[in-house]
DNA sequence: GCAAAAGTGTTACACGTACACCCATGC
DNA sequence: GCATGGGTGTACGTGTAACACTTTTGC
């Protein structure tokens, strides 16, 4: 395939297994504050290695399907849902990660909405988990889910992921609850409703949010594209 | 390997061929101006397909090597050198990458320092070209460089990458040419001065550069680590 | 009317930018 | 002495943080 002047004859005999892996984050109500908090569903090994820990949910890579659609794929087989983001997280390739075999792993991340979340497959081998309280999990699986949620922040602060956690319109309460879930932070209303509303991709509806307890909230609606990394580019 | 719902028989089907490429980056002395600019070494394709086309350095993963350290490996064997940085950039996986074969390549960029790059092998088949006039290369590899040059510039913004173009000991007036010729702009020396000696991985030694034309400027040394992504993590 | 959330106004402060100025060296 | 790059001082503008204040709804 490649020009190189490595030693060809070495391919065929190393040939390491590739798996895609995804680390799929949702916003739950939490069981005691009520606020929404990060969840994050795995799946129980049902061989060795490993056999009975938790892990996240992959497989292998077809033969006609990209990276990304691998990731989706297996992400509506194990939880029924449909990710509203998917981006690269990480090639995860050392030489030790599986006892009994040299694995490759690609990982993806994605976002999930809550109203999806709540209809999610639920099962003996699936459940979902606090993302800070997965406990031991299977292979690396700790150290990536920790490098997922190090970049979910970053580009929650940096970027526009917020949106794709919520519905089409969202009121900016709404969208500070994500921020304030992930970050783990109290944020002010007033400046967070502003630097929204500076942001250009933040569209300000004539609705608003009717049947709530007191004043009723103006719904925006997010315009944007999200990506900058590869895969999303072309998407005009 | 991995417990899941997907069909098992078609793993053996599939299995594309996986290979590891570098983005090679090193600055050089511009023929024109003679202010430093972006260079990157790139392979002549010796078959096809693409056969005559230039390419990015690459080739296969073996067996008992890291993602990371293939890179390393080919980046020494098509070039010569050892590089002062490495990250790994994407994985890419579309499926018409290659007309022949469906290839998965994970690509890493790289950094090596001026002192080091003049050395560089040059070849019939090894060639150095601008980084901004690459002409048409094999595969996606233009794609590749382009978002390898962007992610440069924005690890250059924000992070802490500039040093390892550089010797140990450096002025401040070189990291400005860093970024300067990186970023293709000026900047205020008197400034970018102060930003630099208020970052604390910068340590003011207390020599001077003597030899110059003019007045001698006092020598710093980068004292900070790389990394925050998974490969680096762990060194203390 | 009162509680609670939506939304506006105002001020202080940190930080980047622009640019005037002084310092030290080679020729 | 003068040209040139090294280095310091200082004023301005922009964006964020803090927080007081007004508005609008349900009960």
């Amino acid at each position: 395939m490649y020009s190189s002047s490595a030693n060809v004859s070495e391919r065929a005999v190393a040939a390491p297994t590739l798996a895609i892996s995804t680390v799929i984050f949702a916003l739950r109500p939490s069981e005691s504050s009520g606020r929404p908090t990060l969840w994050i569903p795995l799946v129980r090994r049902i061989r060795e290695p490993f056999k009975d820990l938790w892990a996240l949910p992959g497989g292998p890579l077809t033969h006609n399907e990209s990276l990304q659609d691998a990731a989706s794929r297996n992400l509506r087989e194990t939880t029924g849902l449909a990710p509203s983001y998917v981006e690269q997280l990480y090639a995860f390739g050392g030489l030790h990660r599986s006892p009994t075999q040299r694995v490759v792993s690609i990982v993806y991340w994605a976002l999930v909405q809550p109203t999806e979340a709540a209809l999610a497959d639920e099962s003996e081998n699936v459940k979902w988990f606090r993302a800070d309280k997965v406990g031991e999990l299977a292979f690396d699986h700790n150290a990536i889910v920790d490098y997922a949620l190090w970049r979910l922040r970053n580009k929650l602060a940096y970027g526009s992921v917020a949106y794709h956690f919520l519905g089409e319109y969202f009121t900016l309460a709404e969208v500070r609850e994500v921020y304030e879930a992930v970050l783990d932070t109290r944020l002010d209303p007033a400046n967070f409703g502003r630097q929204l509303k500076s942001t250009p991709e933040i569209e300000e509806t004539g609705e608003y949010l009717q049947g709530g307890k007191h004043r009723p909230p103006r719904l925006y609606r997010f315009t944007g594209r999200p990506g900058l990394d590869p895969d999303n580019r072309s998407t005009p």
